[in-house]
DNA sequence: GGTACTCACCTTAGCTGC
DNA sequence: GACCGCAGCTAAGGTGAG
């Protein structure tokens, strides 16, 4: 049976979330994220995006292209409310929707097809919904799977070049029989496990465009990319792509990682934030109900070089104090001599937690606390943080000496605010 | 010079047990 | 007991997406 995917795209979302609070800015390069030096380009408008201004792209550069540029801090809070609008008029149409980020999602509307009219005409009333209640655009691809609809919202948006920003058509459609001949031409790295890496490997091929990786032997893919990797584009290539739209994706890791403003130098200061980075860790396992076997420590250097150090326990955990302890050795590994730029601390393999105490055995016991009991202290430490904000209460190992000052993560999400 | 953050998945290598 | 092949697990790194 022949399947109905919208990929549903939002235009500039962060940015135009933004204008909504500050309409002065409309029609002006307006930028979010990157306002330290160290930062990247969260989101840019069209009017950015005429002076080659994109999102991932460093700030430095940013700013060189675009000195007249707005920066924003963004508010990844309010965009996640925002998102969730957004999908509650998705919700209006089918219960089938698969979250890609905060900004997208996938809906099978197969169903609904009989109830709303085609795929088409969903599109265009999702778009006229989003924008009525929202004041909020949104590109909408369809087609019988999700790789090619996530392929024809791109088709959808406006552009942007010197010359000025063109509005798209807001509906793109691939109908069933004409998949290849809207995918061959485009170019390969148009396909979902093309980066710079396998992009380098394919020219070597002579592979331009989807075209000319579909005219290759599978075994030829395979012996340049890898199995699973050359097997993937190969289908990809000819239209084929059967992933249902999942509706419960669980996650199979949770992690945090910041980039300092400052290079670190001594362990002690590494130490601290992984003091730091392990509270928030913890704090989002157990909001997520479950604990992890394996926790890897993450260390970037100032020269970029990029180390990675996990190790798996016996049992899950699901408490700051148990993820330090098992980054310490993975810690005294590490010769933070040539400066420190990240650190990231992140977890994964979920299972049960199994000891579970109360706060009254925390207390009633005087000698050196469980597991289970610094589970159920950290509990109150959520508890305390729901009621009175992230940065009410935190382990004072995760403060600076000489100050009072604690930083909960979460907060920068595209570099350090400031320099 | 100048490269965020989060997550998923793959490959390779080494180790262990049978 | 030494060796081989295989499977399964773990660790580390790489790649890609949004």
């Amino acid at each position: 049976m022949t399947r109905t995917i919208l990929h549903v795209d939002m235009d500039a979302f962060y940015v135009s979330v933004e204008l909504r609070r500050r309409p002065d800015l409309r029609g002006r390069p307006v930028v979010v994220g990157g306002t330290g030096s160290r930062g990247v380009i969260a989101a840019a408008s069209y009017e950015a995006r005429r002076y080659g201004v994109f999102s991932a792209m460093p700030s430095t550069r940013a700013r060189r292209l675009c000195p007249d540029a707005v920066f924003l801090p963004g508010d990844h809070q309010l965009y996640g409310e925002v998102s969730a609008q957004v999908h509650e008029i998705f919700h209006s149409v089918t219960p089938f929707i698969e979250p890609l980020a905060l900004d997208e999602a996938f809906l099978d509307v197969t169903g609904a097809v009989r109830l709303f009219g085609d795929g088409v005409e969903i599109g265009r009333r999702l778009r006229r919904q989003v924008r009525e209640q929202l004041e909020l655009d949104c590109s909408v691809g369809v087609a019988p799977n999700k790789f090619l609809a996530k392929l024809a919202s791109k088709a959808a948006k406006p552009s942007a070049g010197p010359d000025g920003v063109r509005p798209g058509p807001g509906v793109v459609e691939v109908r069933p029989g004409e998949e290849l001949a809207f995918l061959h031409p485009l170019p390969v790295k148009a396909l979902w496990g093309v980066g710079p890496a396998t992009l380098e490997r394919l020219s070597r091929l002579g592979v331009r465009t989807v075209g000319d990786l579909a005219a290759l032997d599978e075994p030829a893919l395979v012996a340049c990319v890898g199995k699973a990797h050359g097997h993937h584009l190969h289908e990809l290539s000819w239209a084929r792509d059967d992933r249902p739209v999942e509706v419960d994706r669980d996650p199979k890791s949770i992690g945090h990682e910041e980039t300092f403003s400052t290079d670190l130098h001594t362990l002690d200061e590494v130490r601290r934030e992984v003091v730091r980075l392990a509270d928030a860790v913890a704090s989002r396992l157990r909001a997520h109900g479950s604990g992890a076997r394996t926790v890897t420590l993450k260390v970037r250097f100032a020269g970029f070089e990029t180390i990675t150090r996990s190790t798996t326990l016996a049992a899950p955990l699901d408490t700051a104090h148990a993820i330090v302890a098992a980054c310490e050795p993975l810690l005294a590994a590490v010769d933070p001599g040539p400066g420190v730029r990240l650190v990231g601390v992140s977890c994964s393999n979920f299972g049960a937690v199994a000891e579970q105490l109360s706060m009254d055995s925390l207390l009633a016991d005087g000698g050196a606390a469980t597991e289970g009991e610094w589970q159920a202290a950290e509990e109150t430490l959520d508890a305390i943080r729901s009621k009175f904000g992230t940065a009410a209460i935190g382990p004072a190992s995760a403060i600076a000496k000489g100050s009072l000052r604690l930083v909960r993560k979460g907060a920068q999400q595209w570099g350090p605010d400031h320099d």
